[in-house]
RNA sequence: GCCGGGGUGGCGGAAUUGGUAGACGCGCCGGAUUCAAAAUCCGGUUUCUUCGGAAGUGCGAGUUCGAUUCUCGCCCUCGGCACCA
């Protein structure tokens, strides 16, 4: 064999193999196991960058474990095809967006079957394509039979100069990104669909995932927002108006000292008409920022109608106050505020000096004095005439039955989910199938799919569709409609066309039922809320419709971290700054390793060191794997991704990480070659080994039991290439030509390549055929742990005089705890520390080690 | 402001159930090889030290024979957030 590694050679070779074999074609097969392996598809942008092969390589090497493991693994690959980006791309080059989305498509798929992915190509498919998109077409026509889908009125952000509504991320600083002009909110007719009529199923179901991270499920929960309150009327004085509202706390509704609406409620707006002051507060509250982060620290602020509500218990008037912590949005617009017990109603009475009344008291006599802060916990009511004497808990039921006797109100629960609004007035997308005709009646079409008509020229002043009359004028009166679905509704279901990609009489058939639901699914953090919140929710719509049976679509999750690393730059004389690539930039390190200068290689000249962050165009700090493929070949670059940090963290990219890799490849590669040219093995006699040999074979098997682990169980793909690399530097460190020696080895190095394969699959492929193995290691089985090498006549004990480490002793494995602690004591050293003391207690923990206490 | 992660050598990280802190890799130092360099190989590498040891996992307490690991308080940092009544 070739004492050389030369990586482009043999992964062209590996490679080639795998497709002329079709070697990872899933097929359904209902007598073994199946294992469904899914890394969220890529947006085809044009190349990918560091997270994309991150995130596959990790679910390649759960495919190629599992595979290993004996199951029937699938794992494909398709594109995430729609979306803005090529819209924007359009603008700029002139290509239409289904040109620059399909060549992007060819080269980024070459470069994926450049890294040696296991997929099954076959099931490709990008959801651009009309075979694909039909379906969802389909499936929507279906959910506004079912009423699920319904049209409503929403606002949008409208760019009036280039004359198009844009996406939040093309707002900046409240301007168009291309116009710069003021962008206005607009409200047009849009769709929507009633997952708030899931929102309880889907809130109920992150209890059956305990494969998912915690935090997804916590964000989850949050998102959904499920509280249990109760809704009632205040009525406006001298007037039959009534102002609904919602509060979570009924049973501090008798410390209600005001009712505050929001600047956009119709009382607001209606006050307003006759108050110059009021019409500048709502102006002023529309301009304030709408994060949740700038809502709590922002200053309240509020201003009096000059109306009072009466209370729907005490019957007494409160002042009606206008404020811009009052969200239209959410529940019915108005709350009710209740100083005493609430802290932003605290502050807001301190400013305008409203009333502030206590109506709950502490249990236990501890202090709930509300004079410098609302007392927030529960209590004893009091002050609360009728309901006085009870706990939070009990008045919180005797109000809400009081309200519903009376005809004011009753419980409610609220979820802060609200319906997903599906419409888009962009181009490149799945258009909606809804045709309105001349009544203005919507209906949907009853073919599909309707076509998105792909040449087109895109130049920013808003979607091509809304200029084609050949589109959308059906004639009598008809019109098509020319918005296109929110690019997450293709995400949300292609997990499942995957399992039948060529299905043409039906969205998804049989095959889905044997796939789903995704064993493994691997993809960025960023898709914790939206993205995996649409896709289950479509899973229940699907599963509604009868086409899959399972109820949630992904059993485990593994969310990767991002890739992050090092910035440079040069402040320029305006201030701005200027970014330098890594590759373009020299460091310079002192003695002991620290980074103390860098320069640009093209001058020479220093360069300041900037933070470490995630790779980004406007740091100009990303690594193009592309050239680390051409230098190193696909093996190394997948090593150093898993090698580097385990999966869910940041991973810091690093040049010598990566020459690493690199070495322990071409030392893996010596070592075998090296062992090659010894000729043929000899049996291994395993009843004539001697200490050291026992000992090797220890680790060989220790070796596989660990990598079993933190592949199979942990996904610490770190520590088992680390359990490997120990493995091989133990080999290289045994000189022994006896017969059994060189059968150690063998044994030592076959593990080696076999554990390694999932992670490193073209050298492995290859070593594994120079070792006279005919099938491929993908179809090798999966090494088996000896027993019998893990058995130890004797085993190291550390000993501990009062928990500091004195002595390692050697006992026979079977040693009972007298023998030990006889040991441990007899010690010189152990003895130098515990000499004229008196020894009060010895811990004795099996296997591990020996604790004497002296006083 | 709220929610959720983190904080361990010069660096990335390891220590899985409370039991040898720093595995493995990078970097750095020394040596071998070389005309020389690259590559490769061998050795060393937490800090301090009177060379016996001592200290040490963000800071301060606590529980324990024993704490990176558990509890409480604080600091820093990263990520998420839709004014959530």
């Amino acid at each position: 064999m070739d004492q050389h590694y030369d990586p482009s050679s043999i992964e062209t070779d590996v490679q080639k193999n795998w497709e002329d074999t079709q070697a990872f074609k899933a097929t359904e097969d209902p007598s073994r196991e199946k294992f469904y392996c899914l890394s969220m598809f890529p947006y085809p942008s044009g190349k990918l960058h560091m997270g994309h092969v991150r995130n596959y390589t990790i679910g390649d090497v759960i495919s190629r474990y599992q595979r290993m493991q004996g199951k029937n693994v699938m794992q494909p690959m398709g594109w995430d095809a729609f979306g803005l980006p090529a819209e924007n791309a359009a603008i700029k080059s002139g290509m239409p967006p289904a040109e620059w989305t399909r060549s992007n498509i060819e080269y980024m798929k070459a470069q994926l079957q450049r890294l040696g992915f296991a997929y099954d190509w076959d099931r490709e498919l990008a959801t651009c394509d009309p075979d694909y998109y039909k379906w969802e077409q389909w499936l929507f026509a279906r959910l506004v039979d079912k009423g699920l889908a319904y049209r409503k009125t929403a606002t949008v952000n409208w760019d009036p100069v280039d004359q198009t509504v844009l996406a939040n991320e093309q707002v900046i600083d409240g301007k168009g990104w291309r116009s710069g002009a003021i962008v206005e909110k607009r409200n047009i007719e849009q769709w929507f669909l009633r997952i708030t009529d899931y929102a309880q199923e889907l809130l109920d179901d992150l209890d059956k995932l305990p494969g998912w991270p915690e935090r997804v499920l916590t964000q989850q929960r949050n998102w959904i927002g499920r509280s249990e309150g109760v809704t009632m009327d205040f009525q406006l004085e001298n007037s039959e108006e009534k102002i609904g509202i919602y509060t979570t706390h009924p049973d501090t509704l008798m410390g209600v000292t005001y009712v505050a609406v929001a600047a956009e409620h119709p009382l607001s707006l209606q006050a307003a008409e006759s108050n110059p002051e009021l019409v500048d507060f709502i102006e002023e509250c529309k301009k304030g920022g709408v994060t949740e982060a700038e809502m709590e620290t922002m200053e309240k602020k509020g201003m009096a109608l000059g109306l009072n509500v009466i209370h729907p218990v005490s019957g007494e008037a409160v002042p009606l106050y206008v404020a811009n912590f009052v969200l239209m949005g959410y529940g019915t617009g108005a709350v009710m505020a209740v100083p005493g017990h609430d802290q932003r109603d605290w502050e807001f009475a301190e400013k305008y000096g409203i009333e502030r009344k206590q109506v709950i008291f502490s249990a236990d006599g501890s202090d709930c004095s509300i004079e410098k802060e609302a007392y927030l916990e529960k209590g004893i009511l009091s002050n609360s005439g009728p309901f006085d004497g009870l706990d939070s808990e009990a008045a919180f039921n005797a109000i809400a039955d009081w309200l519903k006797k009376h005809g004011k109100g009753d419980k409610q629960i609220n979820f802060r989910l609200r319906d997903w609004g599906v419409s888009r007035q962009r181009y490149w997308g799945c258009p909606i199938p809804i045709i309105t005709d001349a009544n203005g009646e919507a209906k949907t079409v009853s073919e599909f799919p309707v076509r998105l008509p792909e040449d087109v020229i895109v130049d920013g002043s808003g979607s091509p569709l809304k200029k084609m009359p050949e589109f959308y004028d059906l004639g009598n009166g008809q019109v098509r409609e020319t918005d296109t679905f929110d690019t997450f509704f293709e995400s949300s279901w292609y997990y499942a066309r995957y399992c039948c990609p060529d299905a043409a009489d039906s969205m998804l058939d049989d095959r889905a039922r044997y796939w789903l639901p995704v064993d493994q699914y691997i993809g960025g953090i960023e898709h914790a809320i939206l993205h995996l919140l649409y896709a289950r929710f479509f899973n229940k719509l699907m599963r509604d419709e009868g086409l899959v049976e399972n109820d949630e679509p992904f059993s485990k999750l593994l969310t990767q971290g991002m890739v992050i690393a090092e910035t440079y730059y040069r402040t320029n004389d305006d201030g701005s700054k200027e970014w330098f690539n890594p590759a373009d930039v020299t460091v310079e390190h002192d003695d002991k390793g620290t980074a103390i200068r860098a320069t640009l290689q093209a001058d020479g000249q220093e360069v300041s060191i900037g933070g470490i962050e995630k790779m980004a165009k406007s740091k100009n700090n990303g690594v193009d794997p592309q050239g680390l493929i051409d230098r190193y070949g696909a093996d190394t670059v997948r090593l150093y991704t898993m090698f580097a940090a385990p999966p869910e963290h940041t991973l810091e990219w690093s040049d010598a990480g990566v020459e690493g890799a690199h070495r322990f490849l071409k030392r893996l590669w010596k070592l075998s070659a090296t062992h090659l040219q010894t000729g043929n093995i000899a049996e291994l006699k395993k009843d004539e080994l001697t200490e050291a040999q026992q000992k090797l074979r220890l680790k060989i098997h220790a070796t596989i039991s660990k990598v079993n682990d933190d592949i199979g169980r942990r996904y610490t793909f770190n520590t088992a290439i680390a359990a490997v690399m120990e493995l091989s530097n133990a080999l290289s460190q045994a000189k022994d030509d006896s017969d059994n020696g060189r059968a150690i080895m063998r044994e030592g190095l076959e593990t080696s390549i076999l554990l390694l394969s999932p992670i490193v699959p073209h050298i492995t492929d290859t070593l594994w055929h120079e070792f006279g193995h005919t099938e491929p290691a993908i179809n090798a089985a999966w090494p088996v742990v000896d027993e019998t090498a893990l058995v130890q006549n004797e085993l190291q004990l550390i000993v501990q005089v009062n928990g500091k480490l004195r002595a390692k002793i050697t006992v026979a494995t079977d040693a009972d705890n007298k023998q030990i602690e006889e040991t441990a004591i007899s010690d010189q050293n152990v003895q130098k520390f515990i000499a004229d003391k008196e020894i009060r207690k010895v811990i004795v923990v099996p296997g591990r080690l020996v604790n004497i206490v002296v006083s």
